[in-house]
DNA sequence: AGTTTACATGAAACCGATTTCAAGAACGGC
DNA sequence: GCCGTTCTTGAAATCGGTTTCATGTAAACT
């Protein structure tokens, strides 16, 4: 029974295949190609040269065995675990999830792996997802978003090579990828300036998220330099998403607060705005301009199409996952300046 | 120089703090317990009954030292790696990327971590990622989407346990979750029979894919029902993006084709249909009537509030890793039956 | 030619758990 | 009080690689 367990343990006890084909292992490899194990290994590695006779032998006894090096074996004895974890935060953000893709797109092409978990479970210090994937020794880890304190991010990299994505760090220069949210929304507020609006809305974002603070700046900004009064009536507070959009305006108009432009913290609150106006017969842009961010894939078919800020998300997390890879190579890295531009699309036309 | 490479190899190179503490292992749990390393395996895994004393003492010095056992040594030995495998497509879909989250959701609350490969990288066939995925020891692979041959699945099925999600295969019974795509185009064509409309409009998906065929299917279920023709005219491909709703539409309304509802084969692609009834200044609903497929978040908030087929996407991905576990834990299974609902918002309204 | 240097290679130790196996302790039955 | 179970327990083997170390051989130098 004993021998039962173990051998059902050991190859997978669900397998349906009947011949349970054992695992071929660098043992084998080593007596098929007629050498020790330890030839083998430096053959896979490349860590000392082999002589070229043994070397096809082994390279040969390996295909034909068609023999994978188990990963465990390999980390056991390296201490690598040619994984990267990823840490989200899932507000289901349309950002986040950009960034995602685009970290997973970026090490399918490498021999790393990704493994995910999830900011917000198992504590509310939301440090437990942090600590199951160091469980699992990753080699790097990537956070997204996050709400983390500095403290435990400082931690963390101490730990294993950490980069962010999506937030800026003081101290972390090659290790945080993020859009210059101020600037972006200076641009955005900016456009319906130039455009002759003066009344112009802002919904924000969390109020003590970073992005929705920069983003809220830039917007001062950008009045400011145009001789505007940041008008306390015209601020409304947010969430980020649609709900936000439509309680604003709803409350704007409630209140019988005129303005001419909106400019949203993000698409979808754009999108509860613009719906709110829909409601009450006003119209957009003719009546009403909207400026979005995100420019996530739904904002170019609304209607009016909106005009939004473009946040390079894919590209960011591509180019964190890269930077990620070379970080562990020990190479030199160098993180590429990405940045937000403005689309301009129907939402927003000059002010009659 | 060689134990410098050791010792900084195995004690991850990039680590800042500067006093290496080794990690503390079973052996040090087992000193200092004053047991053997098997009695605090014992311990762990629960495998043996441990007489009470030394079983808190074991627990702790665990709790002392901060212990966490090792998952490759853990894995070497035991062949369970606590690790599922997720394969998506990820062809930037709501629907996905919702399943996507509820298995990283339903597998937080577990031990088991996701490690993610992109179907589309890598190989024509896509069967590399499952490969892998494979290398990597996963106790169970989940499959979203995905168009592999079933021949491949199967042979996969074969190798690990797998669960596919968003997709029917003959033969797997309790291995998918899939909803009822002709039940839910039938839905969302009866309704717009229902009110009063005869000339609609259905706009495909890609148009090998499973769910655009039984969406399709129900469509044509539900005119012959009412006893309505199957109208070639308008039937138009599409890719379920929002540019397959825009040409759609432009190229209907350049025939000269009448119609007075569309049901659009996801939302984006209604988006697009919607947009392109904008752009003409043809109204909706008061025109034209609109269904959607997929209830994505932004469905709710654009002008109008779009009628779609709400999928229970986060669900039908947390059921997934939920039965995945129960799986491997060689529990009975019972997969539940989820089902697609029609919400009715706005951009339906009865014809006039 | 003799010695040094470099290179190639196998044997063995090691990574940190799990699992088997055998032995010792405790316990109940007669 | 003796014998057969049942419970606990530690020693040792094992999983499949990587890395060290020592050895043997070939090339290079004086």
């Amino acid at each position: 029974m004993g021998g039962d367990l173990k051998r059902s343990v050991r190859n997978r006890p669900n397998c349906k295949s009947p011949l349970s084909k054992k695992n071929i292992t660098i043992t084998d490899i080593a007596k098929a190609a007629n050498v020790s194990k330890s030839t083998v290994s430096r053959v896979i590695n490349a860590s000392t040269p082999v002589h070229p006779d043994k070397k096809e032998a082994v390279l040969a006894a390996m295909k034909e065995l068609n023999f994978e090096p188990n990963i465990f074996a390999r980390g056991l004895a390296s201490g690598q675990s040619k994984t990267i974890g990823v840490m989200t935060q899932n507000i289901g953000s349309p950002f986040y999830d950009g960034i995602s893709q685009g970290i997973l797109a970026s090490l399918s092409a490498t021999d790393y792996s990704p493994i995910f978990a999830d900011g917000r479970w198992r504590s509310e210090t939301g440090i437990a997802a942090a600590e199951t994937l160091l469980g699992r020794m990753v080699d790097g880890l990537i956070i997204v978003g996050s709400r983390l304190a500095e403290k435990q991010l400082n931690a963390l990299q101490g730990r294993v090579p950490t980069m962010i994505v999506g937030r800026q760090i003081p101290g972390w220069d090659n290790r945080c990828l993020f859009l210059d949210n101020e600037q972006a929304g200076y641009d955005a507020t900016k456009h319906l300036i130039d455009l002759g609006h003066e009344r112009i809305v802002h919904i924000r974002g969390i109020s003590d998220h970073q992005d929705a603070i920069h983003r809220f700046d830039g917007y001062r900004r950008a009045l400011s330099e145009a001789d505007l009064p940041v008008d306390p009536n015209l601020v409304c507070e947010g969430e980020f998403d649609g709900d936000s959009g439509v309680h604003a305006v709803q409350s704007l108009l409630s209140k019988g607060i005129k303005f001419t432009a909106i400019f949203a913290a993000n698409d979808m609150t754009a999108m509860g705005a613009r719906l709110a106006l829909y409601r009450t017969g006003i119209r957009v842009p003719d009546d009403v301009s909207i400026v979005g961010f995100d420019d996530q894939a739904e904002s170019a078919f609304v209607a009016p199409p909106l005009t939004t800020v473009n946040q390079p998300a894919h590209e960011m997390g591509a180019a964190a996952a890269d930077t990620m890879v070379k970080l562990i190579a020990g190479e030199d890295i160098q993180i590429p300046k990405l940045e937000s531009k403005l689309v301009i699309r129907e939402s927003t036309r000059k002010r009659t």
